[in-house]
DNA sequence: CGTATTATTGCAACATAATCGCAATAAAAT
DNA sequence: ATTTTATTGCGATTATGTTGCAATAATACG
């Protein structure tokens, strides 16, 4: 299951990247040039989270929302951040702060999905 | 806008409140003894959730979960506590692990949705 | 009690998010 | 140039959750 570069593979990336924010599928569909079917952006979408180029959050809506983020480096620490949703101008962004808890013994993490909701910093003014 | 006590009411709520786990809409649906339509347990749980007596947390699967959580008095540290949904025997249930973090300057926290996945004590022997 | 008010319910329809099967297309390997 | 197969588009499908509306029933009030 080798992967080829296609077009469409590379829209969505260089959107994502150049994106402050986390997009869902229908903003990325929105914000891109060209017409992409909505099957194949959630099935790229899925492909770069298998890859982990991306990562997925799923938010109070419901919806899943993708962003690349740089800073992220998967240390051991530091492997989950916060994320902001703002309800004022509906976007959700990548917070630099980890995500602190002490797990129960006998418990196994294996994966984080942490979203404050409210006001953000260009909506509170 | 008063609200009235019936049978659904009060079975939607003692299940609840007999449950160790949030639960789904569909999971009560399930549980409950009486057949009560879809859109009525999420317009009882809807109320509930407006009445403060149960609190919703949405999954990492996009689905909303259900719970009173009777140990979270809602003081004003410990306000949010993480959940856990366990990817075996796919439950949710509430952590006494308080959420914490430390928010940048301009931001204003309403909610907090904060879900760890993974395997729970009980799968993980 | 009996009646009036209106919160609640059931049903069907609707909206939206996300996935899947399948045939057509096109990237990569040979 | 040809083969292989990953990728795409389309339509259909599944699932979650909400809404409009008429029927029901809980509560208040005489």
């Amino acid at each position: 299951m080798n992967r080829r570069n296609t077009p469409t593979k590379e829209a969505v990336l260089s959107l994502l990247s150049s994106s402050k924010k986390a997009l869902s599928q229908d903003a990325i569909e929105r914000q891109l040039d060209i017409k992409i079917n909505r099957a194949t952006i959630y099935r790229v979408l899925n492909r770069f989270c298998e890859d982990d180029l991306v990562h997925r959050i799923v938010a109070e809506d419901g919806k899943q929302y993708f962003a690349i983020c740089k800073k992220c480096e998967p240390s051991e620490k530091t492997k989950y951040h916060f994320h902001f949703r703002c309800l004022s101008c509906d976007t959700i962004e990548c917070l630099k702060i980890p995500v602190q808890y002490s797990i129960p013994e006998g418990y196994e993490v294996q994966n984080a999905n942490c979203v404050l909701t409210g006001t953000c910093n260009d909506c509170s003014l």
